[in-house]
RNA sequence: CCAGUCGGCCGGACGGUCGCUGCCCGCAACGGCAGAGGAAAGUCCGGGCUCCACGGAAAAACGGUGCCGGAUAACGCCCGGCGGGGGCGACCCCAGGGAAAGUGCCACAGAGACGAUACCGCCUGACGUCCUCGGAUGACAGGUAAGGGUGAAAAGGUGGGGUAAGAGCCCACCGCAAUGCUGGCAACAGGAUUGGCAGGGCAAACCCCACCGGGAGCAAAAUCGAAUAGGGGUGGCCGGCGGGCUGUCGCAAGGCAGGACCGCAGGGUUUUUCGGCCCGACCACCCGGGUUGAUUGCUUGAGGCGCAUGGCGACAUGCGUCCCAGAUGAAUGACCGUCACGUCCGGGCGGCAGCGCCCGGGCCAUACAGAACCCGGCUUACAGGCCGGCUGGCGCU
């Protein structure tokens, strides 16, 4: 596992905004967002360093509608232990492509999903986000197949 | 042991795997160290710090505080007292300056509501009527604040004397006011003399008095400053360009120079003249502002801990010791395992009892909540648990 795959955070408002922008793939746990940074990139003229990097970005949005600060920190904090147990999964996929920037914008739902659910939906969402949209039925597959388990899950959870 | 009251504290632990932020070492990799709270919250007070304003101040306006003394950098917090109220008690509660500076409000009721009042009643008198000659009764005149009635309040309260009936009319005690005395730094307390007695409530109504306060905030403020756009200054273009002519160099192409020839050359102005002046465009250089961003501010501080001393205490002083988060789309975590603690069930032991302890098994809940410049407070939220002081009961010896 030398060529381990290093996935860069998003900054700027700017950057989120652009990433806003591309794909989306939703989830009943988040919705994933993705832009290519060569299509769509940040102030052509200028010598932005973030243009010439080679690496995938990658940010979090937790709306206020998810909690307060407390419940928005930990579902934040759940997102990216999330996916770093999921990251030699999506490398092995190539499923995180290089010059992309992401943002995973959280729903409520994700602060006491069990954890499991969460890798594999994140793995999914990475698969689906770049599925050309003219597919929409394979789409649909892949979102059921990863909605299934976490939906029982939690009914267990919550009540 | 039960009930209560006051104060203080904890608010999961350990291990494993994988990460995040800062610092240190290093070329780098690896590595080492540190990493949320009692409220980090609400942003309600008080300070430090920064910028702005301002001659020193003071006043007006506005806002705040409001028994006295202390403590503090400061406070509306805190500590110790005083006064009032509640509780058997420990203890708790109080926005607790001024109502003889003024204005305003207090419905309704009531005969009368501010230095007021005679409706009923009570008493006296002369007159009329009746009769068992002493009373009853009617209207009138006068006295009266004891009783009834109205009200939040009716001009001190209780008891006695006194009187035709009554009344601080007189007396005792209580209350009130004034004066001076004693104790206390003071708030205030105590008792003395005098006065038959001034007088309702509301100041979280206006107001008066005393004291305090300049404004905005770390998104403060400072430094560096990309691209794009744009501001100011100086210079160039502008004694120009093209053609032709003359001179000169050259084999030639062409170069150089001259000049009172011809044409062209953004706009305006001057009587005309491409000559002058002004404006604009373009080019070069310089200066200044400034957005994204970066750096500083940024963590050593009214600092933590321990001991000693002074003080009832808040707190102060001295000595020793420690360095203890600095993120900025915002680190301080995620997951797994074990165990505490809690609770429920069953069994056993001790004790008169309430109860306590031990063993086995199940459950797997664990609050309120996440630093954002830093301190002192207040307020609000908080599963569960621990410790101590004091008060009132009950039981046993």
């Amino acid at each position: 596992m030398t060529g381990r795959l290093k996935i860069e955070r998003l900054r700027t408002r700017a950057e989120f905004v652009n990433a806003a922008k591309g794909r989306r793939y939703s989830t009943p746990l988040f919705t994933l967002q993705a832009v290519d940074r060569r299509e769509r990139a940040l102030a052509p003229d200028g010598p932005d360093a973030a243009r010439e990097s080679q690496e995938p970005r990658l940010g979090y949005t937790v709306t206020k509608k998810s909690g307060n600060s407390v419940q928005r920190n930990r579902i934040r904090r759940r997102l990216k232990a999330a996916l770093a147990e999921a990251t030699p999964q999506l490398d092995q996929g190539g499923l995180v492509k290089p010059r992309h920037d992401y943002v995973l914008v959280a729903r409520s739902t994700a602060i006491d999903a069990p954890f499991a659910n969460i890798v594999a939906t994140l793995t999914s969402a990475f698969a689906g986000v770049h599925r050309p949209r003219s597919s929409a039925k394979a789409r649909l597959n892949v979102a059921e197949a990863a909605t299934e388990v976490p939906v029982s899950a939690d009914r267990d959870g919550i009540r």
